[in-house]
DNA sequence: TCTTTAATTGTCATTTGTACAATTATTTTT
DNA sequence: AAAAATAATTGTACAAATGACAATTAAAGA
């Protein structure tokens, strides 16, 4: 059997950055790594691309081990490949980003791994260069949520337009006009408005809403605008 | 030492997609395949990763092997790893696409190795995986440049307003109004005009602009909207 | 009844997007 | 000198969007 002998092999990994939310705000998904080197310290969930599997299984892998589910919005984000990044031997990681809906899974998730949601402001020091990926997966969100729906994988299969206000300001810590906000969002045609009302959080109740996933499908690549003076959250 | 021993190690490549235009339309460059198998095949410029290098050195390192440059806009694109990409051995390549003023560098590129410039119109058929990169590369291209000003990098220091309009047209395969267009690059502030003329198109001739280095620089990533309707050039 | 949150409608000034007409300038070719 | 060709600029006109803010109506618990 032919081989490209002489070339230097190396391990290769994938980190998971996995964002949620749970109708207050966004977070971040961390667990307590259990190997040495930094065993017991905060880091993303990761592990080893093995020999059988493209990338993006190995991600899935290492998010459906984590959370029992595979469903779940998931996009390369970045490779990560310093010489010298992880101390014990040279590996190149390609770092994903996931996006769910907190109250779905989070039985399955605390109570079978170490793992913990932080508030995306709260975020505790991480391994290597854990922190830098997910400054990169907060930069690349803001920047897709910008122009695409993509916010709606972090939702309840039904929502309410204050839940779906608050995660908008919530990933662009920005306030936004209630009434513009709304005029917008079901201009866009991607709201089906429900019959049933959350009244958990006022008096009154707000309507749920459903995606309409015929038109979410479509319009996925095209541009949106919901982000008022978009211009101005990117640097 | 420490290692992480049973992980399967791998091979890790790159692979350049390199974008350039010479004033009339865009192109990609290409080299014959020096190893075995398809050795002598159209393919993209790429190599394997040494172990003292991280990603984009690797790709900066072979695009100034076959170029003799190294200050080439150069971008991550995406991975590409299925197990069976390469049949000879397990690789995984991470794409970058560059973009470059094929005038400029000419001379170094044809000459020292079998390479080149084929119109993104008329690609032949490539090893591997390497005709999915190249659609994904302009695919990253026409979407990056609806909303940044990042076609520059393909023109020289001093470029006309009607070659950069041809630029845009052939990027997204339109027609451009040319007075809407010009008022609209105009007013960015991203064009200094020169004295010069380019009188090699036409008999009036055309003004010399020059880019504004530092405004650009600084609006970069700010969200510009060259193309009209931007929202029927994605699918 | 009072209060609170939700939802809707309205307004208004400004800017942007885009289609298209017309003019002026410059220089080579005839 | 006139004609031809391309460049460059200015103008117009209308629709659409953007975004700031007022006001009103609705629902239901306290």
């Amino acid at each position: 059997m032919m081989r490209y002998s002489k070339q230097t092999k190396m391990l290769l990994a994938v980190d998971c950055i996995i964002f949620g939310f749970d109708g207050s705000g966004l977070k971040i998904l961390l667990v307590q790594r259990g190997i040495e080197p930094e065993a017991g310290k905060w880091s993303l969930m990761g592990g080893f691309v093995e020999s059988n599997e493209a990338l993006q299984e190995a991600a899935s892998r290492v998010l459906n081990t984590l959370t029992g589910i595979d469903d779940v919005y998931l996009e390369e984000l970045h490779s990560f490949s310093e010489p010298a990044r992880d101390p014990v031997e040279r590996t190149v990681s390609l770092a994903y980003f996931a996006l769910l809906d907190i109250n779905k899974y989070e039985k399955q998730i605390t109570h079978e791994y170490n793992a913990e949601w932080f508030p995306i402001k709260k975020i505790p020091k991480l391994i290597f260069d854990h922190g830098k990926m997910i400054e990169r997966a907060k930069a690349r969100l803001q920047y897709k949520a910008a122009f695409h729906p993509i916010l709606f994988e972090l939702l309840p299969a039904k929502f309410t337009l204050p839940q779906l206000q608050n995660l908008y300001e919530g990933v662009y810590d920005i306030s936004i006009d209630k009434r513009n906000f709304s005029r917008k969002l079901l201009s866009t045609g991607l709201l089906i408005k429900q019959d049933e009302k959350d009244k958990g959080s006022s008096k009154k109740g707000a309507f749920y809403y459903k995606l309409n996933k015929k038109k979410y499908n479509a319009s996925f690549n095209a541009v949106l605008n919901i982000i008022p003076n978009p211009d101005t959250v990117f640097s």
